[in-house]
DNA sequence: TTGTACGCGTTATCAT
DNA sequence: ATGATAACGCGTACAA
């Protein structure tokens, strides 16, 4: 069965490409016989538009690029089911593309998903990104830019994301209403934006109720992803040693950390939260089924995909009417999940 | 900055549009003189081929379709990681549609990668799928198509899958030789191939050893990913009531089934794998972080998405040089992964 | 209501 | 070595 074309159907029926075209197109200006001709025999010949035909002529493609980090990761493949589901549902496709953390990677994408005729593009960036040149390279070529979670505050085009600072204030202000007052943070790489603001947010809680900031409390996880269970577990021994009866409690940059952390506890009978509580961060389902099972903050990964691409198509659409863009940054509420590795009589 | 074209270049430089297009493709026919002139423009005006009207005129997109049932799932999502880094080396996209395990909206799927042209289709069928026309309209469009780990059988195309009988078979028959002879299995749903099989491997390995198959060990889960973990601490407390004295082991069809039974097992002090031994399935990163780690199959999702888009591109080249395509079925080897949930005395 | 004719940007053929 | 021209399949202004 070979594709079908204009041209085909309208040879057999005897018009002109022109009017088949707009019979198919649902044009006014057509008779209803013909229409009805039209649109069985393109029916029954299963016909489709040729996309690049279509693509050309209209210069817009219905597709819309994505670029992340990696895509295995909870939090992002969340993020891009449901930038996937909202497309699908507008009829746009999705093309997706992984940086690696890796700027000069996420530079080419890039290049790659312009020359491609994406009608937009959503990012989160690599840690490593510094230059933006490529952004505004996208922005100059006058299609929709939306960054997510990973943002670089001077562009200028929409964003959404959570307030890490708030979010890890929230979590570090429930700790200490709990009566603790030695709080260790176990923090990301010192470069990324979100390790940075939930350190602060960390760091601002404590002097907002008056307990003196010791940075010996505070400890860098350098590894990514699947290493910070192991990391999360030398962290906790090592901060055993280092303050054994002098902290309370402690703050994860993430909940993997955490996982391992609460890991080595257990192993070494380490009673949480009785002996030192303990606060994630991400709300990944796994801390909901770790015994006891660990307070954290929900990101909403969901709403911050449907958010962009609701964000993008809005964009679009003032393009396609010549209107004036604004740009939003919209700000996903976070919330504290408290489980049974803090305690929660105050909330 | 606008987007320029062959004819700007061609008119500020006085050569025709062919001479450019030649000079930019690198042919042989146009002096060394002329062709440094347009690469020099290009370069200096940005130049990038529309590839809308590249589209048009190859007929190839250099892109291609892939639907998975869902991306938040560490398995489909490190498939998705393999195929994106592989595509993008050969400088392709990669569209991906979720079909979330429902039948109709993969049907659509399939219309719409179609209709936008792709130059091939790797697809992990639902669940739901029976009806497999759509799958024979792809392959009546001369488009190459890739089934990998939920596939049909009886679909004439290349195929990538694990052998799931034969691991499950593996992972039972240790367990008989740690010298179990009451194994349970907590299985997957009834419908899915996957669960069929592995389900089929369990009882070949007791009956292969002479060991009564007893249904009323088999239990079955029926709820999908997060979950699991939760009907795996229930299926555990059944099996303890229905069994308790009388089972020595239990192989689950997936890790977060066993990480939740061995979470039942923790709460209530029945030692693993001293008092039974645990074998799970997929190597989730997570079954090495439990206590005690579990046992279970590594499936090496990475090469089933790397040896899916090598089979694709394979295919892609045997259809440009007009080759005749020969359809392979490709068996990524699993591997037992030994851990502290199992007694390994014998490997 | 229908058809003619052109253009979208590129590649490829065939002259020159 | 270079260029004129057709073609890819479609949409649309304009003429009929």
């Amino acid at each position: 069965m070979q594709k079908t074309n204009l041209k085909e159907i309208a040879k057999t029926l005897g018009f002109s490409v022109a009017t088949v075209s707009k019979a198919l197109n649902g044009y006014s200006d057509v008779s209803e016989k013909t229409k009805k001709l039209v649109l069985d025999l393109a029916e029954e010949l299963n016909y489709t538009p040729n996309s690049f035909a279509v693509n050309l002529r209209t210069k817009e493609s219905k597709t819309i690029g994505v670029i992340i980090p990696t895509m295995v990761h909870y939090f992002f493949s969340n993020i891009i089911d449901s930038i996937l589901k909202d497309c699908e549902e507008r009829g746009y496709m999705v093309i997706i593309m992984q940086s690696n953390e890796n700027y000069e990677l996420e530079k080419k994408q890039v290049d790659l998903l312009l020359s491609k005729g994406v009608d937009g593009i959503l990012i989160s960036l690599s840690n490593k990104t510094r230059d933006t040149s490529h952004l505004k390279k996208i922005i100059n070529s006058g299609i929709p830019l939306i960054l997510f979670d990973k943002i670089d505050k001077n562009i200028k085009c929409s964003k959404i994301i959570n307030d890490d600072r708030k979010a890890a204030y929230d979590a570090v202000c429930h700790l200490i209403k709990n009566g603790n007052k030695r709080i260790a943070h176990f923090r990301g790489a010192l470069n990324p934006q979100n390790s940075i603001d939930r350190f602060l947010g960390y760091k601002k809680a404590l002097t907002d109720n008056n307990i003196e900031y010791d940075p010996s409390l505070v400890y860098e996880c350098k590894n990514n992803n699947r290493d910070d269970f192991v990391e999360g577990a030398e962290l906790a021994k090592q901060l055993m040693i280092d303050h054994k009866d002098n902290v309370n409690a402690i703050f994860t940059v993430n909940d993997l950390i955490s996982i391992g952390t609460l890991n080595y506890f257990n192993r070494n009978n380490i009673k949480v939260p009785d002996e030192i509580e303990l606060f994630g961060f991400s709300n990944w389902f796994m801390t909901n089924v770790t015994t006891p099972s660990i307070s954290s903050v929900e990101q909403n990964a969901n709403k911050i995909g449907k958010k962009a691409a609701e964000i993008l198509f809005k964009e679009l659409e003032q393009k396609a009417n010549e209107e004036e863009i604004l740009h939003e940054t919209h700000i996903i509420e976070t919330e504290l999940i408290f489980r049974d590795s803090t305690n929660n009589k105050i909330k």
